[in-house]
DNA sequence: GGATTTCTTGACTGATCGGACAGGAATGGT
DNA sequence: ACCATTCCTGTCCGATCAGTCAAGAAATCC
């Protein structure tokens, strides 16, 4: 218990958490229901219940894991020791990433904040509104230090997690515009660069003091 | 039936649209249930059922209504007649003005784009995808003649509802970082702007001509 | 003012939901 | 080999769901 090489407990409780993220994704958590978890994890209904108790316990627990997740990238990129180009494009870049790599969960937590954020209030009022305090005064910084134009930080964050979220969740919408099946590496690369440039260029930000660069 | 002076019903019917586009936009298609709706419209359960047949028709004819006043703002500020300081400037403020007056709207479209459109995949495959096909070659003719930096006019499009759509959609998310109860005029005033200033700056934007210019 | 259509309503129904539970199977420690 | 714990699962249950229905009330038409 303390211990924990409860492997055949991590297998199943893995294997849950992976279907829960897909279903709850695409139905929303009133629309998924026990049956069709169970069936998407392979396993009897009575299952889930048995490690997860309750559908709000397994769904708290696939936001969870989405939310611990979720708020790497800005403290690694946004610093006050980097140049904003650098910050900005890298946080940019890595967002971008995320979404296409994981767009279930960017999705799950859209679904949940569109009806009013009923199960995770608290994370937003505490510990993202926390994390917005930390990474305001970095940009503030640079503008202040002439590094790039005054611009409201929180607002601008607002609108770089709207650019980089909606290619995860309003994908079908790119897709249908776009006409594609499924979005590849091209299509993927001149989004990352047109809101990489619109983030830049918006905020008026000056090229580095010639450090290294990668070829184009 | 035909020549339509139907009262009665013309008032039941938009009572029960304005309810259900209040419930469905907060609990969302299978979490909103008849009989919420029905106690938000201030009638029987039954009468819902008596003019829109199904809760699926009702839903239906909420985004339909959407849909249609969803699509006006774009084809009318984005022209080739327009300089793009004005026209993409005006089309971002037109689409803020519209989260702001009709948050619930956008949420409901957003839902319905997050489970994959289920119920409106025709329309985004068709008739938004037509629509681009016509604001595209005016952006890319604004790059085309100088007036801004080439750009890939159709990530721009996704980029500008991004950015103007989360103000709606997810302003539970706003509100909680910026510790509000709600958006003041202000709050939305310095959001605008901000959102102007990264198009506008981050496409290139030459200045036009010294037209007519408000204060500052 | 009687007939006819439109509208309203509470009561009802079959289906499905989340969840409970008890007992069987497997596992691991000694 | 034994036992205790953990894990698995078919079956059941009360609640709630969308949708039905028949009969009453109101409005409309001739």
């Amino acid at each position: 218990m303390d211990t924990g090489i409860a492997t055949i407990r991590q297998v199943s409780v893995d294997q849950i958490l992976a279907a829960a993220e897909k279903v709850f994704a695409q139905h929303g958590f009133e629309g998924a229901t026990m049956a069709r978890l169970a069936a998407a994890a392979g396993l009897p209904k009575a299952n889930l219940h048995y490690y997860f108790g309750t559908k709000e316990g397994l769904y708290r627990a696939v936001l969870e894991g989405i939310l611990a997740l979720w708020l790497e990238d800005a403290a690694a990129w946004i610093t006050p020791d980097r140049h904003p180009a650098e910050g900005l494009a890298g946080y940019v870049r890595a967002k971008m990433a995320h979404s296409r790599a994981r767009p279930q969960a960017s999705r799950i937590f859209a679904g949940e904040l569109l009806r009013g954020a009923p199960r995770v209030m608290h994370y937003l009022g505490l510990e993202l509104r926390r994390r917005v305090d930390e990474l305001a005064p970095v940009i503030s910084g640079w503008s202040a230090a002439g590094l790039m134009d005054p611009i409201h930080p929180v607002h601008l964050l607002f609108c770089i997690w709207a650019m980089t979220q909606t290619y995860a969740d309003f994908d079908v919408q790119i897709r249908a515009v776009l006409g594609k099946v499924a979005l590849d590496d091209t299509d993927f690369a001149v989004a990352t660069e047109t809101v990489v440039t619109l983030v830049l260029q918006g905020c008026g930000v000056r090229m580095p003091p010639a450090k290294r660069r990668r070829s184009a």
